[in-house]
DNA sequence: GCCATCATGTAATTAGTTACATGATTAG
DNA sequence: CTAATCATGTAACTAATTACATGATGGC
């Protein structure tokens, strides 16, 4: 599971509430794993337990504001470093792209066209990032995994617009 | 849940028992999807509950093969032309790329070097995959599909590559 | 005879999604 | 005053993994 290590990530670029963190999963991982607050509370409930998070401070409405301890640190640097990665992965996209050779061309057509499209979107969406994090005092450590991405989009998009071509 | 369409998808392809295709989800699928024989069955005799799969033939110990019906194929071109793709993804290998800017260069490095190892593994066995289609006597639809992956590959191994040069 | 592989299933557990439920604060 | 957003939780359900369980066949 890594849905609690992604959690120590995030705790350890930044304190926050389990509200909060439940969107930054969304802003910084998004292409990576989604979790929603359902699941993001117990698990935070969890990492207390097991002494890798904590509370720091309490606000208004309720909120709590947690922080990663030494320990969950130490936690997130030995996952990182010493167990071996899941390998298996999850893409509908990426499904649906394998499956679509099985189409007719008249209907895999459209699917290419909003696909494309799909990857076009995602890139502006990056490229706009990007500039907004070369924009701060010092940009995040985190920047040249955006780069990487940045990267991918131009392959995947040229890739079905040949496929639009040819097919 | 895309497990019922990769089955409808298989079975396109070639008929199977559910054996053969937990084999075939790995070959094919496995950069997209995993899914092991406990799923596989179960989904298979709901597949036959709604009509879109049927047992064809069965053989020596107990195995039955399965094919796609009309209605499977149907069901599967609407689903891949008609319904909104999930977005969501998990993949832990881009989560640990994103958390592993957290750690100091000395953790670092010996996982971005695993990582491209893994990267340049995965890309020669796509080649020899790729040869092994190109060979036969009608290469398979999916081949531009390995091709797209084929891109990819370099483009995440030089990125890599960047990062152990400069951190 | 024995081990690898073929072949199918179920049970228990964990992970993840969707729906339900509640209340505080703020901006218009 | 009211709608949006902040903020936290639980319950019900579905999906997925891991473990348990069994037996046939073929090659050595």
């Amino acid at each position: 599971m890594s849905l609690r290590h992604a959690l120590l990530g995030l705790l350890t670029v930044n304190p926050g509430t389990g509200y909060e963190l439940t969107q930054r999963f969304d802003r910084s991982l998004s292409n990576a794993w989604h979790a929603s607050h359902s699941q993001i509370y117990p698990e935070l409930a969890r990492l207390d337990e097991a002494g890798f998070a904590e509370v720091v401070s309490e606000g208004a409405r309720g909120s709590r504001t947690w922080a990663v301890t030494d320990a969950g640190r130490e936690e997130l640097r030995r996952w990182l470093t010493e167990s071996e990665p899941n390998r298996s992965v999850r893409n509908e996209g990426a499904v649906r792209l394998f499956l679509l050779t099985l189409l007719d061309p008249a209907d895999r057509r459209p699917v290419l066209e909003r696909e494309r499209a799909h990857i076009e979107e995602e890139h502006r969406q990056l490229r706009a990032l990007a500039a907004e994090l070369d924009a701060l005092p010092e940009p995040a450590a985190f920047r040249p995994v955006i780069d990487l991405a940045l990267r991918l989009g131009p392959v995947m998009a040229e890739w079905m617009t040949e496929q639009l071509e040819d097919g």
